[in-house]
RNA sequence: GGCGGUAUCGUCUAGGGGACUAGGACACAGCCCUCUCAAGGCUGGAACACGGGUUCGAAUCCCGUUACCGCUACCA
C-alpha cells in the first residue's frame, strides 16, 4: 500500500554550512533528490547560515560542491536562511499578536538556575509559564523599560500528531512539550521558527529529513497551525551510524564525501551506496545506476532502522561501477588522477588515447577505486620501473632467472611480429624447452617487464610497453640480476 | 531522569500470518578457473533481542521487558 505524496511535490535539503558535506546530510540529500526525481518535484537547497559563528563560506562552497559531484542538481536558486531574517521577524510578531506566543522576561542565568535546582531534585525541567501569568501593565512596563525578553510559544493542551512518511503515526502528548522560544532576546529567530517560515515561504509540501528532527516536528506542526499554514508531510530517515553503532563521527574515520572522492570512489558508486542506508528497493537488487535508482525509488522501500557505514561494501561498489560504467564515462573521473600523480600530462593521454583506453580497461577489472587505478598505472608510463624489493627476492631466487630472462628475450626480439599471436608462441616456446610451467617463467618476466608480480596478463603487457620498452626492461633485469 | 524512536546473519538488507529448513549482498573461509592479481563460478559458517498473548498457524499482529539511538538550550 503506497501513501499518497502531495501535490504539487516539493522538497529540501537544508544543511547548516558548519563544515564540509557529510555522509549522513549527502544521503539526506539524496533521498529527497530521489524523490523529487521519481515523482515530478522540485527539489530545493537552502543553507541554513542563521548560527553566524559556526558558519562559514567554506562550507557552503563544499555543500556544493560536494551535492554537484553527487549529481544532485537542485532546480531553484539557493536560498540563504540568514537572508529571510525580517520576515522570521514578521512571522514570530504575527504570533505575538494573534497571542500564539507570549514576552518571557526571565533571564538566562535566572533559567539555568532553576534548570540545576530542578535537575538536584531530580525532577525534569519544564518552564513553568510564569511570565505568562504577568499582568499586562507588568507587561507594559518592562517593555517600556527596556527590560529584555524572548518570544514563547504557549504549548496548548492536548497532543500533537502527524501521520510520518517512514515511521507512520507518532504522537506528543502537548504536556511534554515545554513552551519553547521562538525569538531570542536580540530578536533573532530560534531554529524551528526560521526553519518552519521559511518552509512556508518555500511552499515545502514534503519535509524529509533525519530522524533526529522528530521531537522538533511537535513545535514546528504548533507552529505551522499557529501561522495558519497547511502542514507540509513529513518524512524522518534513519540516521547513519559508524561501525561501533554510534552517530557517525570523526574517530569512524573519513565523514565528508570529500574524502570519498579523494581516495577515488566514483560519484555513481557513492550515490548507489548512500541510496541502500535507509532504503530498499525490495527484492535482491542492489547495484544500480542514477537512473535505475529514479525508477525505482519510492517512499515504501524507506526504512526506520540507522544503519552502519561499512566502508568495505562501499569499495566493493564502487568496484561494480567500475566496471559496469562505459569507460568513457569513468574516464574523465579518472585522467586527474593519473595527470596529479604526475604520470601523464593530459595532452599525452589524449595524444595516445586507445592506447590508453586499453590500459584503463585492463586495470580498471583489477581495481575497486580509482586510487588502485591509478596505482597500478605507473609502470606502463615512462622508461624505468620501481623494482618491488618483496617481488624480487620471491620471483627472482631461483638460479637459472637470468639464464630464464635471456632466452625469453631473444625469443621475443626474434618474435616475427609484436602482437599476442607470436609473442605467446615465443614464450611458450621457451618454457616447454626448459619443460616449465608458464608462470614459473612469466613471473620472474613479469617482475622485469612491471617490477611487480601482480599485473594483467604477460602479454597484455607486453603489448601496453611496446617492444622496445619491454626488451629494453629485461635488459636492465639482467644487468641487475648480473650484480 | 522525562519524552520519542528502533530492533532479522559481524554489516547492508529481503520478508508484511502458511511459500521459512528465513533468501540475497558485503566481509570471512575453502574449492574451481588460471601466467600473477583481480573479475567470475561453486561451497561453507553466520540472524528473526527476550517474555507473554491473538491465531489451527507468528520473523510477520498486540502488550510488556531489555538493549541501543535521538531529543531534552535565548544550538542547528
Amino acid at each position: 500500500m503506497s501513501k499518497t505524496l502531495p501535490t504539487p511535490l516539493r522538497v529540501r535539503f537544508a544543511p547548516s554550512p558548519t563544515g564540509y558535506l557529510h555522509v549522513g546530510g549527502a544521503r539526506t540529500a539524496l533521498h529527497n533528490w530521489l524523490l523529487a526525481r521519481r515523482y515530478g518535484g522540485v527539489f530545493l537547497l537552502r543553507i541554513e547560515d542563521t548560527d553566524r559563528a559556526r558558519s562559514t563560506d567554506e562550507s557552503t562552497r563544499a555543500i556544493f560542491e560536494g551535492l554537484e559531484w553527487l549529481g544532485l542538481t537542485w532546480d531553484e536558486e539557493v536560498t540563504y536562511q540568514g537572508a529571510n531574517l525580517a520576515r522570521h521577524q514578521a512571522d514570530a510578531q504575527r504570533l505575538l499578536e494573534a497571542g500564539a506566543v507570549y514576552r518571557c522576561f526571565c533571564t538566562p542565568a535566572e533559567l539555568e538556575h532553576r534548570r540545576a535546582e530542578a535537575e538536584a531534585r531530580g525532577d525534569a525541567f519544564r518552564y513553568d509559564r510564569r511570565c505568562d501569568r504577568l499582568a499586562p501593565d507588568e507587561i507594559q512596563r518592562r517593555v517600556a523599560s527596556g527590560d529584555p525578553f524572548v518570544l514563547r510559544f504557549r504549548v496548548p493542551d492536548g497532543s500533537t500528531e502527524w501521520d510520518d512518511l517512514v515511521h507512520g503515526q507518532i504522537t506528543f502528548p502537548n504536556k511534554d512539550i515545554e513552551d519553547f522560544v521562538i525569538l531570542r532576546s536580540d530578536g533573532t529567530p530560534i531554529y524551528n521558527m526560521a526553519v518552519v517560515s521559511d518552509d512556508i515561504d518555500a511552499r515545502v509540501t514534503v519535509v524529509m529529513r533525519g530522524d533526529d528532527h522528530i521531537s522538533n516536528t511537535p513545535k514546528q506542526i504548533l507552529l505551522y497551525t499557529a501561522l495558519g499554514a497547511p502542514l507540509p508531510v513529513f518524512a524522518h530517515l534513519p540516521m547513519i551510524h559508524g561501525t561501533d553503532g554510534k552517530k557517525l563521527s570523526k574517530r569512524h574515520g573519513a565523514m565528508a564525501v570529500g574524502d570519498y572522492r579523494h581516495q577515488g570512489i566514483l560519484p555513481s558508486a557513492m550515490d548507489n551506496f548512500l541510496a541502500l542506508l535507509g532504503w530498499s528497493p525490495g527484492g535482491d537488487i542492489e547495484v544500480m545506476t542514477m537512473q535505475e535508482m529514479i525508477e525505482r525509488f519510492s517512499p515504501d522501500g524507506l526504512l526506520k532502522k540507522a544503519s552502519v557505514f561499512d566502508l568495505k561494501k562501499l569499495e566493493w561498489m564502487n568496484g561494480q561501477h567500475l566496471n559496469m560504467l562505459p569507460l568513457e564515462q569513468i574516464e574523465p573521473l579518472i585522467t586527474p588522477a593519473i595527470v596529479d600523480a604526475g604520470l601523464a600530462t593530459r595532452d599525452w593521454l589524449a595524444a595516445n588515447h586507445a592506447w590508453y583506453m586499453k590500459l584503463l580497461e585492463l586495470l580498471r577489472v583489477r581495481s575497486r577505486t580509482v586510487s588502485d587505478i591509478v596505482r597500478q598505472a605507473a609502470p606502463y608510463f615512462g622508461d624505468a620501473v620501481d623494482l618491488d624489493p618483496d617481488a624480487v627476492a620471491k620471483q627472482w631466487k631461483d638460479p637459472v632467472t637470468p639464464e630464464l630472462l635471456g632466452e625469453a628475450r631473444d625469443a621475443l626480439a626474434a618474435a616475427s611480429d609484436w602482437s599476442e599471436g607470436p609473442l605467446e608462441e615465443a614464450l611458450r616456446g621457451v618454457a616447454e624447452r626448459r619443460g616449465l610451467g608458464a608462470g614459473k617463467l612469466f613471473q620472474p618476466l613479469r617482475v622485469a617487464l612491471t617490477g611487480s608480480s601482480v599485473s594483467p596478463g604477460i602479454f597484455d603487457v607486453l603489448l601496453l610497453l611496446g617492444r622496445e620498452r619491454s626488451l629494453a626492461r629485461i635488459d636492465t633485469a639482467l644487468q641487475v640480476l648480473a650484480r
